[in-house]
RNA sequence: GGGCGAAUAGCUCAGCCUGGUUCAGAGCGCCUGCCUUACAAGCAGGAGGUCGGGGGUUCGAAUCCCUCUUCGCCCACCA
């Protein structure tokens, strides 16, 4: 424990908790003993989560945070009940993302990738990768996160790539990938095509631009277009109106003149168009929008791309616009409409436009040969076992997401125009005429339908199409490993809803497709943490906070517990980044808390030599009594809470009991028994220690290093660990209705006396003389055995007998629980105050008897209620007409008084 | 256009699924008094809420249903 000086300035042990210097060691200690190993030959009770493996550029934000800790308290009490509890961490090798990084980098030395070429370029990346790449990882070890280390893995990793590989190659030859021309989302920043899922789309005020394209037949009359994106018009090749539109019925089959260019299109009819949308009239760019390209196939329109992979204008459009970036190009075309006019108007229009998710560039939908994955048949079974409820997320409101998302599922472009990544195992023949394509396990040397050269795609995959395997992937998957018959499938899936689609849906789908099951049963998706203002934390708004220096300030579990408590499942979570002591004071005082109560427990249970824990299960003194029932009580709750994800419950039922119920009430009663030479030290003592015990266990997953510093230093602890458990399970016949009641009534009555003192002004050192008349039995009991407790808790020098003292003057209290308080405050009490607070105590009972007795004469109530709420309603009803009596008396009382 | 969520104390949020516990709880903040030898990162006491509005179901609604308002999120090929 480390020593300091406290603000008073007196040298002692630290009544500040200082996590520096506990947590490291605390944690390399459960490293080397292998607590969070699992080898697959001792796995006889698994349970496995799989991390949802953080981008390798990454490092840890409060997000990170907020999930691997859910991961690591589901893991942790698994583990503590006896389960082979597997936590698989590893990192994705982000293919756009770390790409990025590397060619910012080769930036500031005025190098681009092409500069180096695909082989350096990619070593450089790996330079990078391996220099920086376990960061994030070393930042888990620092809030606690109990993966097994042994088994990190890296979705680049030789092992992985192989199941890639397999992948690609089985679900090509059972058709369900493809290559194909198709429109795709293209992002002009990172030269890449972009799948549906990574073109994040958002409203935008934009422009509707109205063109009159002159008929060809008829140059003197037009039709009106509209679009926002003129620049593609010099794309064009058709117009279409609907079939059924009137007004248009006698120009389908003629041509019309695209302006600028010249070309003649021709006019369709398609069900497509929107009569009611605009002129009723569009412009068919089949190279630059998918519902054009769609058109365009019904009615032969070829496509014309008219961009470079830059998106500037490219060499099929006429000479001033080419090399025009599409927005220059877009000003000119506008500014050229109006000169020659063609440019009817321009309005405002909202509209909604992809961007690239991992740039913010905006994206350009755009023709393009790629591969696809057929998701469909994949998608069948995922959905099915949904809808059997064979996988529950957690809230239950993210399963109809995923089945909305499943039903219209749509194919997966999976081809990437990068460096980074598994390269697609696909080779052409270059040997003239032979059109031989070989999809391979292993790279061919020739082709092998006429022995010519092949070439390689030069595409990568898409980072998810290495993410979906993960689960199954991370354990040597397609071996048949020792691992995977022992961990596959995993239990609990948790991450964050945005990746519901590009991961949770396409893993549920390859777990099916490759393993035959699902790969884990319930999906958590945890909140989005935000700052105080609301907004989500990010990087451009630099309103994040540092994990890392959080728990350097005021320690891992502090941040865990804050997390924990204030992040109910699915809810969002708010946190002020500009005061992070305001952020983290909940889970800071508490542990605070914990830590004082073990600096004065710890040198009373080491004094007792020989003392056994267990001999505190029998003590029948009513404090201990009382206080097992809390923890068997608790320990319900807790337990209950997290079997069904609710891991804030769990966190506020410890907090609630440690504070509430230990701290400010079983350690004040234990202090007298605690005493050096008091009666029944001993017992006292042992169930100190045991209670202890029970409640560092439970908070164990959640604030795992305190709780580990603390038990360390129990009695009879010195070779346990918490980590291994065992989770606690307290005896039923802890629960004790009586030692409950009767501490209750304490309480209760020393609360009356504290709130008489502070509503007269009785200076707290004054020790008061109380009479105490028809007490309950629960108070007379609690009496007998606390009495000179309740004495000190409350500053009272004596209990007397209530006596017909009318003429004292003093304070009145009823209780609940039964029994009447009198305080004599000669000098001090005001008459006409006391009155009134009773009077008002009177108004107050009245109220509730009033409900009450509403309830009990309505016949409803009688015959529709439960018997056993009715039961309670006259029970309520006679006590409150009791406590009604008294008061009034009391009043009666002092009226007559002087 | 479709779907979903939220609205409870000054702030951040529990409670709602499965309606009924002595006037709806916590943390933080606020007020008053206390360094009472575990803890001032604390202790004691206290103020503060017509549970977003309206309607309905019910003997009884923060809780169930409908509706409105305001925020937020997701999906969608409106040129």
């Amino acid at each position: 424990m480390a020593a300091s000086t406290r603000t008073t300035g007196r040298t002692e042990l630290s009544s500040r908790y200082d996590p520096t210097g506990l947590e490291g060691p605390l944690y390399e200690g459960w490293v080397e003993a292998g607590l969070f190993h699992v080898p697959a030959a001792d796995a006889r009770r698994p349970y496995v989560i799989v991390i949802p493996p953080p981008n390798v550029t990454s490092v840890l934000h409060m997000g990170h945070g907020l999930n691997n800790t859910i991961q690591d308290v589901l893991i942790r009490r698994r583990r503590m009940q006896g389960f082979d509890a597997l936590w698989i961490p590893g990192t994705d090798h982000a293919g756009i993302a770390t790409q990025n990084v590397v060619e910012r980098q080769l930036g500031e030395e005025g190098l681009t990738r092409f500069d180096l070429g695909r082989d350096a370029f990619v070593a450089r990346v790996w330079d990078w990768v391996r220099e920086y790449g376990d960061q994030i990882i070393t930042q888990l070890r620092v809030i606690g996160c109990s993966c097994d280390w042994e088994r990190t893995r890296f979705t680049l990793d030789e092992g992985l790539s192989r199941a890639v590989r397999e992948v690609f190659v089985r679900l090509y030859e059972k058709d369900l990938i493809y290559r194909g021309r198709y429109i795709i989302n293209w992002c002009p920043r990172c030269g890449t095509a972009l799948s549906n899922e990574e073109a994040e789309h958002r409203d935008h005020q934009g422009t509707l631009y109205r063109i009159r394209y002159p008929l060809a037949d008829a140059p003197e009359e037009a039709v009106e277009v509209a679009t926002t994106r003129p620049e593609t018009m010099l794309g064009d090749t058709g117009l279409a109106v609907h079939p059924d539109d009137e007004r248009y019925r006698d120009l389908v089959g003629r041509e019309a003149i695209l302006p600028l260019v010249g070309r003649a299109l021709p006019i369709v009819a398609d069900g497509y168009v929107d009569p009611a949308f605009g002129s009723g009239v569009v412009k068919v760019t089949p190279a630059h929008d998918p519902n054009d390209f769609e058109i365009g196939q019904r009615h032969g329109l070829e496509p014309l791309d008219v961009m470079t992979d830059e998106a500037t204008m490219n060499e099929a459009v006429p000479e001033p616009y080419r090399g025009l970036d599409r927005l220059e190009a877009r000003a000119r075309v506008v500014a050229d409409l109006e000169a020659q006019g063609h440019l009817i108007r321009v309005e405002e229009h909202a509209h909604s436009v992809g961007r690239c998710y991992r740039c913010d560039t905006i994206v350009e939908p755009r023709l393009s040969e790629q591969w696809f994955v057929r998701m469909k048949p994949l998608a069948a079974p995922a959905l099915a076992a949904y809808q059997a409820g064979e996988l529950r997320f957690h809230p239950a409101r993210y399963g109809k997401i995923y089945q909305n998302w499943m039903e219209n599922i749509r194919d997966w472009v999976i081809s990437r125009q990068l460096w980074w990544g598994h390269r697609i195992p696909v080779w052409y023949c270059r040997a003239d005429g032979c059109g031989e394509v070989v999809v391979s396990r292993d790279d061919p040397d020739a082709c092998p339908a006429c022995g010519g050269a092949l070439e390689r795609d030069t595409d990568v995959l898409d980072t998810w199409f290495s993410s979906w395997l993960w689960p199954f992937s991370t354990l040597g998957w397609p071996e048949e490993t020792e691992d995977l018959e022992a961990f596959y499938p995993t239990d609990t899936l948790v991450t964050a809803p945005e990746i519901l689609f590009f991961w949770v849906a396409r893993m549920a789908m390859a777990g099916y497709e490759f393993m035959g099951r699902l790969p884990f049963t319930d999906v958590l998706l945890n909140g989005t943490v935000r700052d105080h203002l609301g907004r989500r934390m990010s990087k451009s708004l630099g309103n994040g906070i540092d994990p890392i220096e959080v728990v350097e300030l005021y320690g891992a579990d502090a941040m865990r517990f804050t997390l924990v408590r204030g992040a109910p499942l699915g809810t969002d979570l708010q946190l002020n980044n500009e005061d992070l002591e305001e952020a983290f004071r909940p889970g800071r005082n508490f542990a605070n808390k914990m830590w004082n109560a073990a600096r004065l427990a710890l040198p009373h249970l080491h004094s007792e030599p020989g003392l056994d824990p267990e001999d505190g299960a029998v003590s029948r003194a009513l404090a201990d009594r009382w206080i097992r029932s809390r923890l068997a009580t608790v320990g319900v709750q807790v337990d209950a809470a997290f079997e069904e994800f609710r891991l804030h419950e769990a966190a506020e039922a410890c907090h609630a009991f440690v504070w509430g119920d230990f701290c400010d009430w079983y350690l004040e009663l234990a202090k007298r028994r605690l005493g050096e030479d008091a009666s029944g030290r001993t017992e006292a003592a042992a169930t100190l220690s045991l209670v202890m015990r029970g409640w560092l266990s439970l908070l164990h997953p959640i604030m795992p290093f305190i709780t580990e510093a603390i038990a360390g230093r129990l009695p009879g602890a010195e070779a346990g660990t918490l980590v291994t458990g065992p989770w606690p399970s307290f005896p039923a016949d802890w629960r004790d209705e009586e030692a409950e009641a009767a501490i209750e009534a304490l309480r209760e009555m020393v609360g009356a006396v504290r709130a008489l003192r502070a509503e007269y002004r009785v200076d707290p050192g004054t020790p008061l003389a109380i009479r105490l008349g028809a007490a309950s039995d629960a108070l007379a009991r609690a009496l007998a055995e606390e009495k000179e407790s309740a004495l000190r808790l409350a500053g009272i020098s004596s209990i007397g007998p209530l006596e017909d003292d009318a003429d004292t003057p003093g304070a009145h209290a009823v209780l609940r629980s039964g029994g009447e308080l009198f305080i004599p405050l000669e000098g001090v009490i005001d008459l006409k105050r006391e009155r009134d607070r009773i009077a008002e105590e009177v108004r107050r009972t009245s109220d509730l008897l009033r409900r009450t007795e509403g309830k009990l004469s309505n016949e409803g109530f009688l015959g529709g209620a439960p018997a056993e709420v009715v039961d309670r309603e006259r029970e309520k009803r006679d006590s409150l007409l009791e406590q009604r009596a008294r008061l009034e008396e009391k009043l009666h009382a002092l009226r007559g008084s002087p």
